[in-house]
DNA sequence: CCATTATTTCGATAAATCTAGAAATATAGA
DNA sequence: TCTATATTTCTAGATTTATCGAAATAATGG
């Protein structure tokens, strides 16, 4: 995971419509939700909802996934895992004892 | 930790300087950085590394304290970890079996 | 092919953010 | 107090983002 890759993924989580629909995703499981169960259950209107989807997506926060008519979301949590684990992954290796 | 809280988190984490900024700090360990320092480290000018500072600690996830004319910051590793564990804290609690 | 359902793209506006030079502020020491 | 050092605030332009209605696209069933 490089930085670039990290601050876009950051920055997809940075909103807190997002980090909602994201939340919803992560609350799901596996199997995923249609776009149309995600607009039910954060009331965001579809083309707002549309935006953010891709945003995640570009992110690679989360994986679509076409069905018949519905788009099957899903949370990516390798992805999310990795990012989580970014945070702290450097800790204090720079730091200098005594002082 | 809620999303309100968590979403700004992340959207200071979400940008490029602003991630290799907070980076360099978590590297850095408990005794933090003077602004000078982190100015040499990452090359970014003062008047845009006061404003990512700004931002950083607004979110919590940095303190500044001055010490003499220089102010020293560090990471703030509790609210960096609440946030990372903040992630897939709900994972697939709505999940439902089979099928 | 037509109607229906699911989702996206278009378009436009408002708001937030990024960047950095110049000026201002704060502190320490001579 | 005067000077040097450290950092911030001011200011402003360029870029990005957020929002959402209306129109367009995709897929299914009759």
């Amino acid at each position: 995971m490089d930085v670039v890759a990290a601050a876009q993924g950051f920055a997809a989580m940075g909103s807190e419509s997002r980090l909602e629909v994201l939340q919803t995703l992560v609350r799901a499981g596996d199997n995923g939700l249609p776009v149309g169960d995600i607009q039910l259950r954060t009331g965001i209107p579809g083309s707002t909802l549309a935006h953010h989807l891709k945003f995640l997506s570009s992110a690679d926060l989360i994986v679509q996934d076409r069905q018949g008519r519905t788009i099957i979301n899903q949370a990516n949590y390798r992805h999310l895992q990795a990012l989580a684990a970014f945070i702290l992954e450097e800790c204090c290796t720079d730091q200098e004892m005594g002082a």
